[in-house]
RNA sequence: GUCCGGUUAGCUCAGCUGGUAGAGCGCUACAUUGACAUUGUAGAGGUCACAGGUUCAAGUCCUGUAUCGGACACCA
C-alpha cells in the first residue's frame, strides 16, 4: 500500500461536532446499500466482492405474516440473522439471504371475513369463494408494504430480487407440483378418521395445532340402565347416546365374566346397543375400570372400535350440536351434558359426581373447544416405505427404502441437520418417533387448494383424479378444501429457490447452510422442511439449525396486549435509532433460551453508538493533518496494542463459529468502550503530545487501526452508525467504499 | 405421567474440556470548560438453590432434594 496522500488529508467531518442523530442517516443508508446491489450475492460476485468460486452461505427468512406488523419476536430474528449474514458477506462468502412473507391462511382469511361481516354484514357464503378470494387479495396488497418497508427499516439485508411470497404464483405451481408428487408416490392419501375438528373456525386442525387448557370438569359414574351390570366414568356424559361398547381390561377379575354379552338400552331417549369387549388400553385402576367407548368422537375409542369390529354412529355434528332425536336434540354439547346429567338423576343411575382437574383441547388460533370427528380428510402417512431415487443426506442411502418418519429421524441422528443447541435435538427426535399421520386439508378457502377433482360415474361411483390441471372431461369439481398453511411452508427452502425446475440457484444454494427460527415453530416448520426436503431432493433443507427463545418484557413476562408491556421496536427505533434496537435484542440473549427487552436497554445501547461517534472523532481528529504511512516502525507498546486488537478479532470470531452472536457482541463491546476509549484513547493523549514524531506517528497509525477493525467488527451489529461513520472516513483507509462489503479484519 | 431446561451481585444474565467469581443496567461518593454528561474515576454488593459424593482442588463432574419454567402425552 502507499502512503497517504496528501491531497487527502483526513479532515475531521463537521457531522462528528453535534451527537449521532440516527434518524439523519438510516433511511439513507438503507438505500445506498440497496442500490449498490450488494444484497444480492450475484451482484457481489460480478463487482468482484466475492469471489465466483467462494463458500456459500445461504438461508431463508423465516416468512412474517404478510399483512403483519413487525413485533419484537421478528426484529430478534431479523437482528439476529441479518448479523450472521453481514458477517458472512463480509468475509467474502457468497452470501443468500431470501426475504418472503406468509399468506397465514386462516388468519389471514377470518381476518378479512370479520371486516365484511362488520362492514357489509355479509358471510363468507353470501359473497362466495371467488368474490372473497379477490377480497383477500386486495386487503393482502394493501397491507403488505407495511411489513415489507417495516423489514427494510432494521436494515435486513435481504436480497430483494428473490422476494417470495407463499401464495405468489411460482410458489403455488410448486405446491401443486408437490402435492401431485406425493399423491402419486401413495403418500398423501384421504381417508376417513377422527380429526380435530374446531367448532369455531369450522375446519380441521392437526394435532401441533391444539393447546391444552387445564380446566374444572365434572367426573360423572354412572350405569346405562338399572339392568346394566357396570358403572363407567365420563366426564363427557353427553356423547354417552354414541357409545357401541364398554371395554375392560382382560385381566380385570371383576368383569371378566361379563365379556362378550351385550346389551339394550335405551339412553336418555336414545337406543343403544352396548357390547363388553376386552382391551389391553383400558387402564384398570382409573374411574370404575371400565370405559365407555364411544368410536365417532374420541381417538382412542376409535382405535378401540377398529380392534373389535365396532359401528360408529356419529352424535355429534360440525357446530358441535347433537344430532340425535329425542330430549338432547340439536343441543349444544355442554347443554346436553346437564340434560343428561338430569336425566340420570331423574332416573337414579348417577352413582357420583366429582370434581377433576382435565386438559380440554382448545385450538390455537381461534380458541375454540376441539371436537374429535370422523372426517374424511387428507393426510401424509408418515409411515409408508417409499424409495429415494438420490440421496446427500448421511446415513440415508440412494435407492434405499425409507419412511418420511424415519426420513425425519435420520437426518438428525446421521449428522446431516445438527442443533445449535442440543436439546432441542432431543425434542425433535422424540416428536418424531411418536409421529401420526398428518392431517393436511382445511376448510377454508384461502389457500393451496387441493388438486383432487371428483365425479361421480354412471354406475354411481365416484372417480378421483389428482392433477396439476383440472380434467378436460365433464362432470368433474374439485376437491374445496386447502393444504394446511405448513404443507406450503415445508417446501420453503427449495420453493423459493426455483423448484421444481432445477435452476442454478438451486443447485447453488440449496441445502441452506442456516435455519434460524423461533422454537415455538420446531414442529411446525423445521422439522416438516427436513420432511419436505429429503422427500424431494434427497438433501436436507439446511445443515444447522439456529433456535432462539421468545422475547419477553424487562421482568421476564410474556409480551402481551392485556399486560400492556408491548414495546414497539418501530418506536423504540424512532426515540434510540435502529442500531440500539438491534443489539439491545442481541445482547445478553443465549440461543435458544427466552431473552428480555426493555426500553432501559435500548437507551443504554443509544449511548453505545454514540460513544463509537465519539470515539471516532477523537481519533479523526488525533489524525487530522498527519500523514500516516502504511507500513511503519511500531513501538512496543503499540504492537502490543495491535497484537491486543488480533487477539480481540480471534474471540470474535470463534464467538461467531460457535453461533454465540450475543457473546461476540459483547466482546466488542466491552473492548470499545473500556479498553479502546476508556483505556487507549486517554493514555494516547498525552503521547500524541509527544515531539518525537516517531513515537506519534506510531501511536497515530494504531489508533487508526483499531477505529477500522472496529468499525467492521460491530458493523453487523449496529450496521446504521458503523455505516455512518465509515463514510466519513478518508479514502486511503478503507478498503472498499462500502463497509457494507469491507474485508473482515484477519486475525 | 414422560422428557428437557433453569436456580450465580438489587435486576437481566455470561462463566468452554474443574484451579478460591464476571459483564451490563441500577445504586453510592467524588470529578468535570478536556472526543463524549448519551461522561470519567472510585466503591458497595455474591457461603454460585440445598444436601451428599468424586478430586490436591467443584458454579464447573456425579447422586439426591427443593423450586421455577418449557415440550410432549393424557384417564374415559
Amino acid at each position: 500500500m502507499n502512503e497517504i496522500n496528501t491531497e487527502n488529508k483526513p479532515n475531521v467531518p463537521e457531522i462528528f461536532l453535534k451527537p449521532y442523530d440516527p434518524a439523519e442517516h438510516e433511511v439513507k443508508l438503507y438505500k445506498m446499500w440497496e442500490n449498490s446491489g450488494f444484497f444480492n450475492p450475484d451482484v457481489c460476485v460480478n463487482k468482484g466482492v466475492t469471489s465466483e468460486n467462494a463458500e456459500v452461505f445461504s438461508l431463508v427468512l423465516p416468512p412474517p405474516n404478510v399483512t403483519g406488523e413487525l413485533h419484537m419476536g421478528s426484529a430478534l430474528m431479523l437482528a439476529i440473522e441479518d448479523i450472521m449474514v453481514r458477517h458472512a458477506r463480509m468475509n467474502g462468502k457468497k452470501t443468500l439471504w431470501i426475504p418472503g412473507t406468509d399468506s397465514a391462511a386462516i388468519a389471514t382469511q377470518a381476518r378479512v371475513e370479520k371486516d365484511i361481516q362488520k362492514n357489509e354484514k355479509k358471510t363468507r357464503h353470501d359473497l362466495g369463494r371467488e368474490e372473497l378470494l379477490r377480497r383477500i387479495d386486495i386487503f393482502v396488497e394493501e397491507k403488505k408494504n407495511t411489513i415489507l418497508s417495516q423489514m427494510r427499516s432494521i436494515g435486513a439485508s435481504l436480497d430483494w430480487s428473490r422476494y417470495a411470497y407463499t401464495m405468489d404464483k411460482e410458489r403455488y405451481q410448486a405446491v401443486m407440483e408437490a402435492f401431485v408428487r406425493m399423491y402419486n408416490t401413495g403418500l398423501i392419501y384421504r381417508g376417513n378418521r377422527i380429526v380435530n375438528w374446531d367448532p369455531k373456525g369450522q375446519t380441521t386442525i392437526s394435532d401441533d395445532e391444539i393447546v391444552y387448557e387445564e380446566r374444572k370438569a365434572k367426573l360423572y359414574t354412572f350405569k346405562y340402565s338399572q339392568d346394566f351390570p357396570i358403572a363407567i366414568a365420563t366426564t363427557r356424559l353427553e356423547t354417552k347416546v354414541g357409545d357401541t361398547a364398554v371395554a375392560v381390561h382382560p385381566d380385570d377379575e371383576r368383569y371378566k365374566q361379563f365379556i362378550g354379552q351385550e346389551y339394550d338400552v335405551v339412553f336418555c331417549d336414545v337406543p343403544i346397543h352396548i357390547k363388553i369387549v376386552a382391551d389391553e388400553s383400558v387402564e384398570k385402576d382409573f374411574g370404575t375400570g371400565a370405559l365407555g367407548v364411544t368410536p365417532a368422537h374420541s381417538q382412542i375409542d376409535w382405535e378401540i372400535a377398529d380392534r373389535h369390529n365396532l359401528p360408529r354412529p356419529q352424535v355429534i355434528n360440525e357446530y358441535a350440536k347433537m344430532t340425535v332425536a329425542g330430549r338432547l336434540n340439536n343441543l349444544k354439547t355442554t347443554d346436553a351434558r346437564e340434560e343428561v346429567a338430569n336425566w340420570l338423576k331423574e332416573n337414579n343411575l348417577l352413582i357420583n359426581e366429582e370434581e377433576i382437574n382435565q386438559n380440554v383441547s382448545t385450538a390455537e388460533r381461534t380458541g375454540g373447544i376441539v371436537e374429535p370427528l370422523p372426517k374424511l380428510q387428507w393426510f401424509i402417512d408418515v409411515d409408508k416405505k417409499f424409495t429415494v431415487p438420490h440421496s446427500e443426506i448421511p446415513s440415508i442411502d440412494s435407492n434405499s427404502e425409507i419412511s418420511l418418519k424415519e426420513l425425519m429421524e435420520k437426518a438428525v441422528t446421521g449428522g446431516g441437520v445438527s442443533f445449535v443447541t442440543e436439546r432441542f435435538e432431543k425434542t425433535y427426535l422424540h416428536w418424531a418417533k411418536n409421529l401420526r399421520p398428518w392431517c393436511i386439508s382445511r376448510q377454508i378457502w384461502f389457500g393451496h387448494r387441493i388438486p383432487v377433482w371428483y365425479k361421480t360415474n354412471t354406475e354411481g361411483k365416484e372417480e378421483i383424479y389428482c392433477g396439476l390441471e383440472a380434467p378436460q372431461s365433464e362432470g368433474w369439481y374439485q376437491d374445496p378444501d386447502v393444504l394446511d398453511t405448513w404443507f406450503s411452508s415445508a417446501l420453503w427452502t427449495f420453493t423459493t429457490l426455483g423448484w421444481p425446475n432445477q435452476t442454478t440457484d438451486l443447485k447453488t444454494y440449496h441445502p441452506t447452510t442456516l435455519i434460524e427460527t423461533g422454537h415455538d415453530i420446531l414442529f411446525f416448520w423445521v422439522a416438516r422442511m427436513i420432511m419436505m426436503s429429503g422427500f424431494f431432493l434427497g438433501q436436507v433443507p439446511f445443515k444447522t439449525v439456529y433456535m432462539h427463545g421468545l422475547v419477553r418484557d424487562g421482568q421476564g413476562r410474556k409480551i402481551s396486549k392485556s399486560l400492556g408491556n408491548n414495546i414497539d421496536p418501530v418506536d423504540m427505533a424512532q426515540k434510540y435509532g435502529m442500531d440500539a434496537v438491534r443489539i439491545s435484542l442481541v445482547m445478553g440473549m443465549t440461543p435458544g433460551t427466552d431473552s428480555k427487552i426493555s426500553e432501559d436497554k435500548i437507551r443504554g445501547y443509544k449511548h453505545f453508538a454514540n460513544k463509537l461517534w465519539n470515539i471516532s472523532r477523537f481519533t479523526l481528529t488525533s489524525l487530522n493533518n498527519t500523514d500516516i504511512p502504511t507500513t511503519i516502525e511500531l513501538k512496543e507498546a503499540d504492537k502490543a496494542i495491535l497484537s491486543e486488537l488480533n487477539a480481540l478479532t480471534s474471540a470474535v470470531e470463534s464467538h461467531f463459529a460457535n453461533y454465540r452472536v450475543d457473546l461476540a457482541g459483547e466482546t466488542i463491546y466491552q473492548y470499545a468502550w473500556h479498553r479502546f476509549a476508556d483505556e487507549i484513547i486517554e493514555e494516547s493523549k498525552p503521547i500524541l503530545q509527544s515531539t518525537d514524531p516517531q513515537i506519534v506517528k506510531s501511536r497515530q497509525y494504531v489508533l487508526k487501526e483499531i477505529l477500522v477493525t472496529l468499525l467492521k467488527l460491530l458493523h453487523p451489529f449496529m450496521p446504521f452508525v458503523t455505516e455512518a461513520i465509515w463514510q466519513e472516513l478518508p479514502k486511503p483507509y478503507k478498503d472498499s467504499e462500502l463497509l457494507l462489503v469491507a474485508k473482515w479484519p484477519k486475525q
